[in-house]
DNA sequence: ATTTATTTTTAGATTTACCTAAATATATGA
DNA sequence: TCATATATTTAGGTAAATCTAAAAATAAAT
């Protein structure tokens, strides 16, 4: 597989939610800053190598092989993400665009090692899944912060959007993951929430807080 | 820089002795596995962009910005490599092909953080010095081991042959680096030798003691 | 100094991953 | 439903890095 098909494969994984449903062009297109037309001849290469399933004009989608694919692209990049924060001391929002280059990076006794000199992490330093050797996802219970009531608790385990600009934003606040949030009051008016956090008091706005996953707990 | 013109550099390095004289077509083509015309097509674009000084059926030899350029892909080598052998454990004959791909990737800040995390080495696993930010390269008084009379003693601190074959056959014998090896006795029919090494006795071919670098130390 | 062999370059193709512009299919909405 | 807007594909092209075959320059050998 090439660098290009890779990246193709990855982001038809994401758009179409884990493989679950169709990806239309101009998506994939635009996800990778190319061409409609450049992303139609490449699916036609997938489709070929049967990557995807694809019928003119109804988009595409991953057949079992390029989940499969996807998957251990996916772990690659995770594992990657992890070793730059946790080892190499890299902030959360600096691990991205280095993970975007290791990622291609073929060899699997490489992953393997690392991730056994990782101690096997569930997450990636966005709260995100990393895929094992076989393709298994660990699957949480977890909900927006948004989606919570007041008196409600959990701790965060994720972020919706990892963008740098996000994540700087959390980093100025205060907010990591595994903090304990509880939820103090919801303004009607503007769906903002007043939230406790680290014993401080935080008042966020809705666009923050469906962007935040919160693992609930039992009050 | 592309990948390609990356490969090229280094090659252009290696094979012209650190930069000192020039290198033939032919010899590029041989070590990269491409064909002579192929390597002609590159160098003129490597020659356009300054990297090399080039006329034509004269070889090519590294400019100063070449130079430098090549200095940045080997530290990256090295390094990667150290991480391969000291953190992932790695054997030193698997390293390599795995620092061919690490060495393209592209972020000076990985590779200053992976520096410090190796604790900034100063050798690769197979005792090649490992250039620092600013190019400079450790320089060691060192001969093979070829080069040594009866009762000479050194310090095994490198190979001048890295194949994975050579390698692999040190490991079998059990010679290391930082190995102590004292010259019993010299062959002067084969040139082979009899060394004392970690205190046992061991008779090597002369193909052997050219390919070890010896520290020379005093009795 | 010629002839012959070797090395290197040129000329012209190929493949991959893109592109633009035009054609065509699908979706929307009056 | 039929016209219009949008999405997608086709056709034809480009740049990078390769290749083969042929031509030209250099080196080696008589
Ligand atoms: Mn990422
Ligand atoms: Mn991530
Ligand atoms: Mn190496
Ligand atoms: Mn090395």
């Amino acid at each position: 597989m090439t660098r290009s098909e890779e990246n193709y494969i990855k982001t038809i994984y994401h758009l179409g939610d884990a493989g679950m449903h169709s990806v239309p062009t101009n998506a994939i297109a635009s996800q990778l800053k190319t061409q409609p037309s450049s992303v139609t001849d490449m699916i036609k290469k997938l489709s070929d190598k049967k990557y995807v399933h694809y019928k003119k004009y109804r988009g595409v989608y991953l057949s079992e092989k390029g989940i499969n694919a996807a998957l251990t692209i996916i772990r690659k990049h995770r594992l990657w993400e992890v070793f730059l924060a946790e080892k190499l001391g890299f902030n959360w929002d600096e691990v991205h665009d280095v993970a975007e280059q290791l990622e291609h990076i073929k060899s699997e006794k490489l992953i393997d090692k690392l991730d056994a000199f990782l101690n096997f992490p569930k997450y990636d330093p966005h709260g995100d899944p990393i895929p094992g050797k076989n393709g298994e996802l660990a699957q949480r219970s977890l909900q927006l912060l948004s989606s919570l009531q007041p008196n409600d608790e959990g701790i965060c385990v994720g972020v919706k959007d990892s963008s740098v600009t996000f994540l700087k934003f959390l980093d100025k606040h205060n907010i990591s993951l595994g903090d304990h949030i509880k939820i103090l009051d919801a303004e009607e008016f503007d769906e903002s929430l007043t939230i406790q956090i680290d014993n401080k008091n935080l008042h966020i706005s809705k666009r923050i807080a469906t962007n935040l996953f919160i693992k609930p707990v039992r009050e």
